[in-house]
DNA sequence: GTCCCTGCAAATCCTTTGCACTCCT
DNA sequence: AGGAGTGCAAAGGATTTGCAGGGAC
């Protein structure tokens, strides 16, 4: 079976198990407790495979890190500039396409971010 | 006065300038044209300050490369992951707050990215 | 003169890649 | 055996930074 290996299946089940976005250091962090031997050359590579197989979504929220994410449903990404985090937020797809209906640009499922300031940061 | 240099009001102007969303390097090269000795360093160093003084924003789309926008006007980015394109898109306040108005996150203005597919990607 | 900013180049840091080896079929 | 995938370490590339020198006031 093509692309096939315990490595990048563990990395998958890590990402289908939690529910944050991690980058590919925490991933190879939680994936060495499965297989202590695991490089994170590997990490990267499996990564970047599952991304361009469409099994997982890559986040880019301009942190310095890509970040990955299991959960394929469509939503946006809530980044706040302020404490990092990132937040999903589940929209109807007829809103964002209603904002977003531009001279044709056609959204692409899930990977959407937004900047600004969470509700934690905007108080203090 | 703080801050002030030939070089930073350089960058500056090139930045007011011009519409598209360019980087560090092409700024760079944009600026030598009048400051032929200016170094990339220095182009980064004001970038950077101009961002924090709040004079210009950065946009981050995931393509290697932080962009620089002297348009400081609410818009959103549509960034198509096939040709690369960064396209502007002036958006209503009320739209997009609709949109994410999702456990007191507030957007900040015009940094917001969407992904997907431009109009002539679409086409291909 | 003082202080801030520059130019230069080295350093940093995330990510990618070359290569020999291993595992699975 | 053959081929795909791995581990390791070095390379790559955008960005940052240390330091000595120069310009603004």
């Amino acid at each position: 079976m093509a692309n096939y290996s315990k490595q990048r299946e563990a990395i998958l089940n890590e990402l289908h198990s939690r529910c944050d976005h991690p980058t590919a250091a925490q991933v190879y962090e939680s994936v060495r407790q499965v297989i202590p031997n695991i490089s994170l050359g590997t990490v990267y590579r499996n990564l970047a495979s599952l991304v361009e197989s469409g099994e997982i979504l890559s986040v880019t929220v301009g942190d310095g890190y890509e970040h990955y994410d299991g959960d394929k449903s469509f939503h946006l990404h809530l980044h706040c500039k302020c404490c990092g985090a990132i937040i999903d937020t589940k929209v109807q797809d007829e809103k964002i396409k209603n904002i977003v209906d531009f001279d044709g640009f056609t959204p692409e499922n899930s990977v959407c971010v937004v900047y600004g300031l969470c509700k934690n940061c905007k108080l203090q």
